[in-house]
DNA sequence: GCGTATTCTCAGCCAATCTTCAGTTTGTGA
DNA sequence: TCACAAACTGAAGATTGGCTGAGAATACGC
């Protein structure tokens, strides 16, 4: 049973604590439902009086927070947070447009950022990397790799291979396949993988999971045995053959 | 339809705590007596207003809510229950269409969804799973397998064996199965089955469940000893030899 | 700003599955 | 033992679900 950190290492991602901070509310409560999923100590704030105010206290591991905010924005925010002396990594989420280069200059020190619309996985995949960059101890020993069978998947460096050779997916290709990995031997529903791997304001349908899912398998599943199986009418399932 | 009622106390699943939040009397009562026989402790609201006023008091473990109600939707229903501090995974119930706008990001938080028409089997199932994921303590410590003799049905997986041996089963069948083993040594009605494997808006008669059974059997019967039996002129039965 | 990569939609195709039905077999009571 | 009802099963037609190629739309890198 080669499988990797699988979901329910979510329950075991004990204690980390996170500060959301958004003013949408949908937003900020799509991604705390994400996080505490997954384990996570989630805490939520409306504004950046609000986030000084429970960080201080709460002295969270990691933040998301939005960086533009009613009040403060989002870089003010952590510098004071930082000055109490709270130790936190930051993960920004920006508008679509504009304001990376002012991002870009303040991701360096093991920060990050990553622009709206997102995906869930994206943002807690990002989180992960956040905090284990920033040193706070992930119970996850595993650097930034996953593996199923002869199958890897680099979150650090996004690259993935096959019986040891290199394949080059797309961003989404690499997200799918992450999504069936750490779900390896489950089947998810053509549902769950839209919920997580797609943006949150896709509108589309499940048609184009099954357009990504035979992307993916003419990359990774040329191979023999082939890994990811159709559950006619529940989902896909990443496995080995039985036996 | 045949509304029977079943003695399905499948396993002493007790004390669960679900509220089902449905504005057709006759759909919220399907459910809820579904709920109950097998074990749970079920209320009823017929609109958003009546549901977070229960909601309140009952605190519900889990909870089956449309998510088209007279006056709030389920969505909103759902974040303010929660706000209440009540935690309490949700099976929004969607129509076949009605998967515009707002319905996504359903399974994020270990919720899930189903559309209408469903079987009850199924939304006993998923029940079931939902409570698993969101730690809710069901009593059968059974991750997500049943088993009866030598048989093995996985709900993660969709696997069935028999003797070990791995068996390829349709969605129907496979419904069909787990309502045999919930009900294993128990004789069930055509009637019942129908009810309960089928959609609640099934038409046809009970000759499907013949065939079904007929299909069953040769996939799973053709070993030793047989395990579907027949009670002539009441129904079916999974059960060992006599001695 | 141009060319390429990527995302997304859509429709046609195929195969699995569902459903009905009729002919046959089996079991039961008289 | 016979007659009848119930159950079994194979076949056929309808339906559904999933796969894939093509092409439009969009984003991205140079």
């Amino acid at each position: 049973m080669t499988t990797t950190l699988d979901r329910v290492s979510a329950k075991t991602t004990n204690g980390q604590r996170i500060l959301v901070v958004d003013d949408e509310a949908s937003i900020s409560e799509l991604i705390s439902t994400s996080l505490r999923f997954v384990g996570f100590d989630v805490r939520t704030a409306a504004n950046g009086a609000e986030a000084l105010q429970i960080a201080e206290e709460f002295k969270p591991h990691a933040m998301v927070l939005d960086v533009m905010l009613p009040d403060l924005d989002g870089f003010e925010v952590c510098k004071k947070i930082r000055n109490e002396g709270v130790e936190t990594g930051v993960l920004f989420l920006t508008a679509k447009d504009g304001m990376d280069d002012k991002v870009k200059g303040l991701t360096l020190g093991g920060d990050d950022y990553m622009t709206k619309p997102f995906s869930l996985e994206e943002l807690v995949a990002r989180i992960r990397a956040l905090l284990r960059r920033t040193g706070v101890d992930v119970i996850e020993i595993d650097d930034e790799k996953m593996r199923f069978a002869d199958l890897e998947l680099d979150e650090a460096t996004h690259e993935v291979r096959r019986a040891g050779q290199l394949l080059d997916l797309s961003p989404t290709e690499f997200a799918l396949l992450r999504y069936l990995i750490i779900n390896a031997d489950r089947v998810v529903s053509k549902a769950q993988i839209l919920d997580h791997v797609w943006q949150y304001d896709f509108r589309g349908d499940m048609g184009i999971v099954e357009t990504y899912i035979s992307y993916l398998r003419k990359k990774i599943d040329s191979f023999d045995p082939p890994l990811i199986h159709t559950v006619r009418g529940v989902g896909y399932r990443l496995r080995l053959p039985p036996q």
